[in-house]
RNA sequence: CGGGGUGUAGCGCAGUUUGGUAGCGCAUCUGGUUUGGGACCAGAGGGUCGCGGGUUCAAAUCCUGCCACCCCGACCA
């Protein structure tokens, strides 16, 4: 390719839309477009970018013995009525009605289409294991779409389901298809970390997340170096040690006047005691029964919204933080000094099971500018949960007790051990080797092209631009023509380009009549691993080699040069 | 969904307070000079000022409704 035809348009200034550093220079390296929020283009270079991964991710799902399919994006309602699904998923689905208003969806994921077509075609376990993929587009119409394409409403994913006869069949092809996804990563050049996923919300279901590892990703990731233990913070078991004993000077639950300290700070400055002798009391509300539940947790610790959730067995996104006017009717109080005392009946109260370590501690008095103090909680007034916590640096692991570390990144892939879930909500069988009919158990699998795209950028990049890996590079090698009106420049320059296309080395060749600090401000914004410059010693058959990731810089002889791009394109 | 902010040329922005012919930089086009890290000179094209309604002799500017985009949304209880 010809950049001085090459639909890269890029960008000097830094659209004032892109919030993250893949964004960023994904739009300024004319690899990516906005439509309108959350739907993006991909412009040649970055078409090609993620065609490599896709390549990839498709040879090892084919070498795993998955069999590729193209299913439609649209499906109708009723496959996700008979999951139900249809209302669960609510407004984060794209729906839309054909002309006698049936009810449509944009396929957010797909387990119960392949459900529902297999089970058409699928009758005997003479049939199964069975492996099922595709590489399309999916939609979810996200609260708030943001860094570029991490989460964007559409976006290209592969997704795999597996159907077995039994569990042990499952597990099988659940390690199948996780040893193709390493091989996958690894191709790829992924630094990553497989880590234990959230499991649902009935539990005892295994999922594994496959996150790369970015400083600026979404995901938190609790792992310990001293045993295998890796986990998301939605799951990960915050252990540590919650006991805590102050003196009791007075009467129990004795109420002190405590004018406008609110905060966990101002009551550590007030009392001059440590946050974990604190009761702290949170209101939050189930938004579609508006339920209202009281949670109590260590005051030197976060709540976890998702474990609180699943304790709850509500939607995440269903549950949100009490309004500070919504606060007083509940309590007869305002926010700071809530506690669990005196709450209206409809309040449900939910204690992390830490709060009753601490003995004597403090909590709100449920009156404005008073709280309790010498205040001990009885585990059987209240429903106890074992973890609502977010794990910290520093917590227990929960296989070995080593302190565990946190590590930020991108989750790029999941794997899913779904069971019967989809089977027998949709009645999906197959007739067993004893003549009765099962319920298939299936897994179900994830990997984010288009957000792979991203995450290779938040990885290799520095404060000029991308670094691409060799295995997606959209091109191996720039040829960089210093001065294309130098005829000597110009015909060495098309020689080397013409004869590495020849052998197959995907090359382009910047001939554009600018000045070259455009040409290479530009090389480093795409960030093509290998360039070569052709200029002022053209006429010796001299040119320049520059790796892209390292900047090292070799002055060579054209004659030597196939040996060296060989070399360092392999190496 | 709640709170805040912004919409003016392809991109980045000024102009809005105090109504009076729509501007700047970059990009684009023409001609010329230049070519090892975002060149220079001369000229040119490009905008229903997000959309609708209103006030006014006159609206990018004031009023009003809508739309889009961006940011924030326990750390506090």
């Amino acid at each position: 390719m010809k950049m001085s035809n090459l639909y890269m348009p890029t960008l000097r200034e830094v659209p004032n839309d892109a919030d993250i550093v893949s964004a960023q220079y994904l739009l300024r390296a004319g690899m990516i477009r906005k439509l309108v929020s959350g739907v993006y283009s991909f412009l040649p270079l970055g078409f090609r970018v993620m065609k490599k991964v896709e390549a990839i991710v498709r040879e090892e799902m084919d070498r795993a013995d998955a069999q590729e399919v193209l299913m439609s994006a649209i499906q109708p309602r009723e496959i996700w009525e008979e999951s139900g699904r249809w209302a669960n998923f609510g407004p984060e689905m794209f729906t839309l009605q054909d002309r006698n208003q049936r009810d449509f969806c944009l396929g957010p994921t797909h387990e119960e289409y392949f459900t529902f077509l297999v089970n058409n075609e699928l009758n005997s376990y003479k049939q199964l294991p069975l492996c099922l993929y595709q590489v399309q587009t999916k939609y979810r119409d996200e609260r708030r779409p943001r860094f570029g394409l991490i989460r964007s409403r559409e976006f290209i994913m592969k997704d795999a389901y597996t159907f077995d006869v039994d569990e042990e069949g499952l597990r099988a092809s659940y390690n199948n298809m996780w040893q193709a996804y390493e091989k996958a990563f690894d191709r790829i050049g992924f630094k990553y970390k497989v880590v234990q996923g959230d499991s649902g919300n009935m539990g005892g279901l295994v999922s594994h997340e496959f996150i790369a590892i970015t400083p600026e990703g979404e995901s938190n990731i609790a792992y310990c170096d001293a045993c295998d233990f890796a986990a998301t913070d939605e799951v990960a078991g915050a252990r540590f040690d919650a006991k805590i004993e102050l003196a009791c000077e007075g009467e129990p639950n004795e109420k002190v006047h405590t004018p406008n300290v609110k905060t966990i700070s101002d009551l550590e400055t007030f009392f001059n005691v440590s946050p974990k002798a604190f009761i702290k009391t949170l209101l939050l509300k189930v938004e579609s029964t508006q339920d209202v539940i009281a949670v109590m947790i260590p005051g030197n610790r976060e709540l976890n919204i998702v474990k609180l959730s699943k304790f709850l067995e509500v939607n995440e996104d269903d549950l949100v933080m009490l309004q500070e006017e919504e606060v007083y009717p509940l309590t007869g109080s305002i926010i700071g000094f809530v506690g669990p005392f005196g709450l209206k009946e409809s309040v449900r109260i939910v204690a992390d099971e830490r709060v009753f370590s601490i003995v004597n501690g403090i909590c709100g008095a449920n009156e404005k500018n008073y709280h309790l103090k010498n205040v001990v909680l009885e585990p059987s007034q209240f429903e106890v949960a074992e973890d609502l916590l977010s794990v910290e640096a520093g917590d227990l692991c929960p296989h070995c007790g080593q302190p565990l570390k946190i590590d930020h990144g991108t989750e790029v892939g999941n794997i899913f051990q779904l069971g019967d879930k989809y089977s027998k909500a949709m009645n999906a069988t197959f007739l067993d080797k004893d003549g009765k009919s099962k319920h298939f158990v299936m897994g179900s699998y994830g990997i984010g092209i288009s957000r792979c795209v991203a995450a290779l950028v938040e990885q290799f990049h520095d404060d000029k631009g991308i670094i691409w890996p060799v295995a997606v590079a959209p091109y191996h090698v720039l040829v960089t023509v210093v001065n294309p009106k130098k005829e000597d420049q110009l015909n060495l320059g098309m020689t080397i380009y013409e004869s590495l296309k020849e052998q197959g080395v995907e090359v382009v060749l910047d001939d554009r009549k600018v000045s070259p600090g455009v040409k290479f401000t530009d090389a480093d914004l795409i960030g093509i691993p290998l360039r070569i410059v052709v200029g002022k010693k053209a006429g010796e058959n001299i040119v320049e080699v520059t790796e892209r990731a390292s900047d090292e810089k070799i002055e060579i002889a054209v004659d030597k040069l196939n040996e060296l791009i060989t070399e360092k394109l392999n190496a």
